[in-house]
DNA sequence: ACATTTTATATCGCCCCGCGACATAATACC
DNA sequence: GGTATTATGTCGCGGGGCGATATAAAATGT
């Protein structure tokens, strides 16, 4: 199944798209690093939380369940979750049922912070979403992909960390 | 403008789409890394050759344009700049105008590479797009947000780094 | 014209964090 | 009940991003 023959290199456009996509990729996630970082928490520390609040119902709170998640190895995600402990966003609770397990729970420190951030992340993206779903029509083709209006300028200022 | 009236909670719906966000967008960015190791190649490496091959093609490739476009410090794409380098991705020449700049191009190996792997990211673009459009709809509200039919579980097999 | 400021790139040491390798306890399997 | 498997935890290493600092070239001011 590899370099089978439906594979056509990319156009220039499509390249154009791709660079375009992943460049807001890295805008929101920086945006949104800085803005955990205002809030006074690390942004890996944000995102474990999240990845909790924004479980699956049907899936349980555990190490592995979240490393996977988190697309980490299971030790990283035990050390995360060392951190996320020390600093009151998270609980470790032994599974009762099954003693190898841990439930991580959030605490009430973890909920506020769930809250400030939600409102950042959905105002981001609004703002990069539009030019984010762009990309992904043009690359998927399917033809018509003229859902949105692009505004592929950088958006001068804000480059980076505000300063202020 | 910080803390207006406008700034709903997010629900839990809300939640279980930022996460799947971050779930699918965490998936497609270590995929990509993956199929770059796979190509022989280092994934911030092949992230450059991208940005440089994806510019606006009103922005010159220099290094304080492309440290803006991969979200960096000057200080660290420079150093970026010099393992792509060495890896033979990458040419640096020293702009003829302003002899301060220094103008990055790439080559044919840095090609190669984004042929290869241009083809693998719109594969997993078509993967992953559907659902993360699906999400940003979501959060993004504007109500109507049934584009695309999704399927939201883990998609067994294929955890992580396959291993052979 | 030359001093000052600004811009563009480069260098270096530090530190965080993810990983591989290994360890341990609990459960499953037969 | 002994072995294999699963879930979590520990430790040292190393890559890479960053802050601080440096240097050269261009811009600016008087």
């Amino acid at each position: 199944m590899s370099k089978g023959k439906n594979v056509r290199p990319l156009t220039e456009p499509e390249y154009l798209a791709l660079g375009e996509f992943r460049y807001q990729l890295r805008r929101f996630l920086r945006n949104m690093e800085e803005a955990t970082r205002l809030s006074g928490a690390n942004p890996q520390q944000y995102q474990l939380i999240l990845a909790i609040k924004g479980l699956p119902k049907d899936m349980e709170p555990t190490i592995t369940n979240l490393a996977e998640r988190m697309q980490l190895n299971h030790n990283s995600m035990v050390e995360l979750a060392d951190r996320c402990e020390e600093h009151n966003l998270l609980r470790r609770t032994r599974s009762a049922t099954d003693r190898r397990q841990v439930s991580l729970s959030i605490t009430p420190d973890g909920e506020t912070l769930l809250r400030r951030l939600g409102v950042a992340a959905r105002q981001e993206l609004r703002d990069a979403g539009p030019t984010l779903v762009e990309a992904i029509l043009r690359l998927t083709g399917d033809g018509r992909a003229r859902y949105i209006k692009t505004e592929t300028r950088p958006r001068t200022g804000v480059t980076k960390k505000s300063g202020q």
